[in-house]
DNA sequence: GTTCCTGCAAAAGATTTGCAGTGAC
DNA sequence: GTCACTGCAAATCTTTTGCAGGAAC
């Protein structure tokens, strides 16, 4: 799938600009580093990252970026793994995609599907509940496996 | 949603008569529960829930049965809430339902939409991978809250 | 100077595993 | 008798939290 906006690190930062923020080195490299990523990363995998790149930050800031970028709605949080949580780039227009998940190596691919999403907002109107969000997985095995 | 056919524990049990099983009382325990559930419980919650019954099952064991019955295609997991696999019988005909999760309350409301089950057949025709399961969350706010 | 952000260490919660004993076949 | 199943305790893994120091505004 296509890389997230270029701009979506600016369009994170100009919201961390608001009153009651401040800027901080830790969560700035989490952000820097998911808007080059093409698709979900786990904490685990972002803490790695980051020490890899040389811009080592501690987990719990890391926990603490995430958690506070999903709330502002510019991360999407998935759970594509078994029993850990991955974050992505969430487009301010509301465009996404869904996962498909290799069972055997744990690959992830993106998709999308308009036909897809008009079927779930169907189901959405429908529902007594208020929808703000959903995910769609799906689960086999890729080519090579 | 409708609970899942009557006969199911009898299917999981008839598929764990065959030769590599013996019978035991903790997983029997678990089918026995699961199969009266009209949606999806944790591990933790079919631990209390058995207690309350009055048949104590040690957690590892739980957790054990839940893996040997996902993997016999018995259950299906989905994760609804959090940070938790949750786990409910899988009709041997694949008639299945998605989830709606209140955000505010935890709840967990089946439902299900040929409308949407047909949309993501076509992904999965038109996919490299060979999927083998699917799983549809959305997540919202219920009436109440 | 206020208070947000960060790191460290400890805690919490969910799940897995090693091992020895018990029970089904 | 063999081997699956079970329980207990310990270990593992992910995520959260308390606290003290440091940095942004």
């Amino acid at each position: 799938m296509a890389a997230s906006t270029p701009t979506w690190a600016e369009h994170a930062l100009a919201t961390l600009q608001g009153p009651g923020h401040r800027r901080g080195g830790a969560r700035q490299a989490v952000i820097e580093l998911l808007s080059h990523q093409h698709c979900a990363m786990s904490a685990l995998e972002i803490e790695e990252e980051l020490r890899r790149d040389g811009s080592e930050v501690s987990r719990a800031s890391i926990y603490r970026a995430l958690e506070q970028l999903e709330e502002l709605g510019l991360l999407r949080r998935v759970e594509v793994s078994k029993g850990t949580a991955s974050y992505e780039p969430a487009d301010p227009g509301g465009h996404h995609h869904h996962h498909i998940v290799c069972e055997q190596c744990g690959k992830v691919v993106p998709f999308e599907d308009p036909a897809l999403e008009k079927a779930i907002s169907a189901v959405e109107q429908k529902s007594s509940m208020a929808i703000s969000a959903h995910e769609v997985t799906l689960r086999g095995h890729c080519p090579t496996c």
